[in-house]
DNA sequence: TATTGTTATACTCTATAACTATA
DNA sequence: TATAGTTATAGAGTATAACAATA
């Protein structure tokens, strides 16, 4: 006996697999010279939240500090993202996008995400609602 | 000037967000004796279509063929598929989940389908529903 | 000569462990 | 002593290039 829930049938398999496939789709689609996957997740956040010091984006992010050293490293290098020193506290930085930054994530202006723009607009105005609703409860999962 | 579509308002840049999040969540989450997605994703292709060779897996994941001898061989020890000559042409393969292999997909019986199973358990079923019209379509962007 | 699959190799992403500077 | 961030290192996962066997 099994005490899955599994309404609908296979929901968690199914939803596995496709989240795998659009992630690894996405990864191959962007050009070589273009953000990653996680790069731009990191811009968003910064986008969303203000400001944030390198600990409070790996929290959010979900990832571990030496990876944001990475992230922050690489979007420094673009432009894109600037590193102050805090003001009461030099142990820590404060990570804030710049303006190049922000248009960048105003604009969807990446390759991955022009691709999938691309995407989208093949889609009917019901497909692209379907997607809509599933979005903030697949960060949900993914925050839990 | 852009002539973007946009109706949701910055759809593309949160899907990319949502999916990598997840993606990478179910990823952290897998214990260390777990398959990986993408093994899980060829479990759930040949469960779906069958016996495949090497080469139509690799077309149907969309992976290089590479990537196809690594995965197959990790899910061969594992006993969960095996691996035929073509009777026509040496040249090929023929991969074929065993009855092990099946049962595992069959149950949604690994780690990260276990930790997603118990995720989507949370959820409301209105929520369930909307991730399950979601699904194909994110399976159709990917395939596209 | 073209095709299938494999082996060799390299790159990206991310993690853990060790280190430095500051509190 | 504890915390923030970085550096060093290692392990997945995947790709491209080169190779072997077969058509």
């Amino acid at each position: 006996m099994r005490s899955t829930p599994a309404l609908p049938p296979q929901l968690a398999g199914r939803l596995g697999v496709a989240v795998t496939r659009l992630a690894r789709r996405m990864r191959s689609q962007r050009r070589s010279d273009a953000l990653s996957s996680t790069q731009l997740a990191a811009l968003h956040s910064l986008y969303r939240l203000g400001a944030l010091t390198p600990r409070e984006l790996a929290v959010c992010e979900r990832v571990q500090p030496p990876t944001v050293t990475r992230i922050t490293a690489a979007l420094e290098d673009l432009g894109l993202l600037s590193r102050h020193s805090h003001p009461n506290d030099r142990r820590q930085m404060i990570l804030q996008l710049t303006p190049a930054g922000t248009a960048l994530v105003a604009a969807a202006d990446s390759a991955s995400e022009q691709w999938l723009c691309g995407q989208l607009a093949m889609l009917s105005d019901g497909e692209r609602a379907s997607l809509a609703e599933a979005i903030p409860i697949m960060n949900r999962i993914a925050n839990s």
